[in-house]
DNA sequence: AGGCTCATGTAACATGTTACATGATTCC
DNA sequence: GGAATCATGTAACATGTTACATGAGCCT
């Protein structure tokens, strides 16, 4: 399994709290993982049993404290083991292709409103992510870093410092081209039901 | 959840055994779900339990006898409703986008292997799906059915029976969109790679 | 006063994965 | 004789989901 992982890499772009990791994976993370606040929390503390990662508690004014959480020596040596790991190509799951097959033993005309509000949404997330793609990608040369990164960690090999900035954008791309497949393929898939009319 | 929709749909297609089910889910239907056999057999003994399925033992030559399933009324009408119900669209899950941020903080270059399996998985199931489409779908006319249906159901509306075989259709263009999309995704990932070398 | 955000958690339950177990037949 | 296929299952464990719980402060 790969929360841990995806904890690791998202502490690593930036410590941070559970609950901002909850926030996090419906936002950047949440483009190819999803999470709610109970599952990381329950890892989270497995975690930090487990010396992957750091916690400090951070006092607020105003709000309630928060323990930030920072990747430990042992959680980056953890990540970058399962990095070297092969994994096996997943397959996906589609709850609505299952429902698109399903509909020919009922009414197929009744799925139209369902693709279309799955169409809808991945209409929203595609501007979702095009928009974050125009705000965080589109300088044409990567701004100098004014403050440089704290220190270099002591473990493990370091790429150069936009490696990171890069592969975010590579990821964003994939999730791009995600969408614009799916709407495409859900107006394949709503010509193909409209060929089997309520009366037919 | 939508295994035992998914069972549904493809008892429905075809009546069979939870071995074989196991095996439909390793082709066709594994093309938008996946199930090991574990799975089936424990989901398809509550749906026995529930009426939605009946069983019949069929004795074979040569092979061990098999419990046959075939979707009852219960069934039918479990996937109608379900059918009719609004399902959220699903966000993906990609461990290889999670090791592809993760590599900022290890080496890019070690995960070019592991990329370049990845998009050879996606083009063997690509050819795989294409060689399907071939086999399956090629016929300009659907064929008319040389021996019609056993019997018309007794419930739920009647899509005409060539629905059966466009949907099946619709959803495999999915698979081949998805493939597509994913080989072009990774073939941007591997140029993204190759520009953080071995030893910058 | 009521609802929202920030912040962290417990408990129960549903699903999915991995390992193990059995036994017949067919193919090499 | 050994491996693969057909066929069905149990047990233990890991993950993921849903519901519930608490409490401070901010906004209207």
């Amino acid at each position: 399994m790969a929360l841990e992982h995806a904890i690791l890499v998202s502490l690593l772009e930036k410590p941070g709290s559970g609950y901002e990791l909850a926030r996090r994976f419906e936002r950047s993370i949440g483009y190819f993982w999803t999470a709610t606040h109970q599952q990381i929390y329950r890892v989270l503390k497995r975690m930090e049993n487990d010396g992957w990662v750091d916690a400090r508690d951070v006092p607020q004014q105003g709000r309630p404290d928060k323990k930030e959480y920072s990747v430990a020596d042992l959680g980056r040596a953890a990540l970058s083991s399962w990095l070297h790991d092969p994994i096996e190509p997943e397959s996906v799951r589609h709850d609505l292709a299952v429902k698109i097959r399903g509909a020919a033993f009922d009414d197929p005309a009744a799925l139209i409103h369902e693709v279309e509000r799955h169409r809808q949404a991945h209409r929203d997330r595609l501007t979702h992510y095009l928009a974050g793609q125009a705000r965080d990608f589109t300088e044409p040369e990567p701004k100098p870093d004014p403050e440089p990164r704290p220190a270099a960690q002591p473990t493990g090999p370091q790429p150069p410092p936009d490696a990171e900035r890069e592969l975010q954008h590579a990821v964003l791309r994939g999730g791009i081209a995600y969408e614009r497949m799916m709407i495409g393929w859900l107006d394949d898939v709503l010509a193909t039901l409209a060929r089997f009319g309520p009366d037919r």
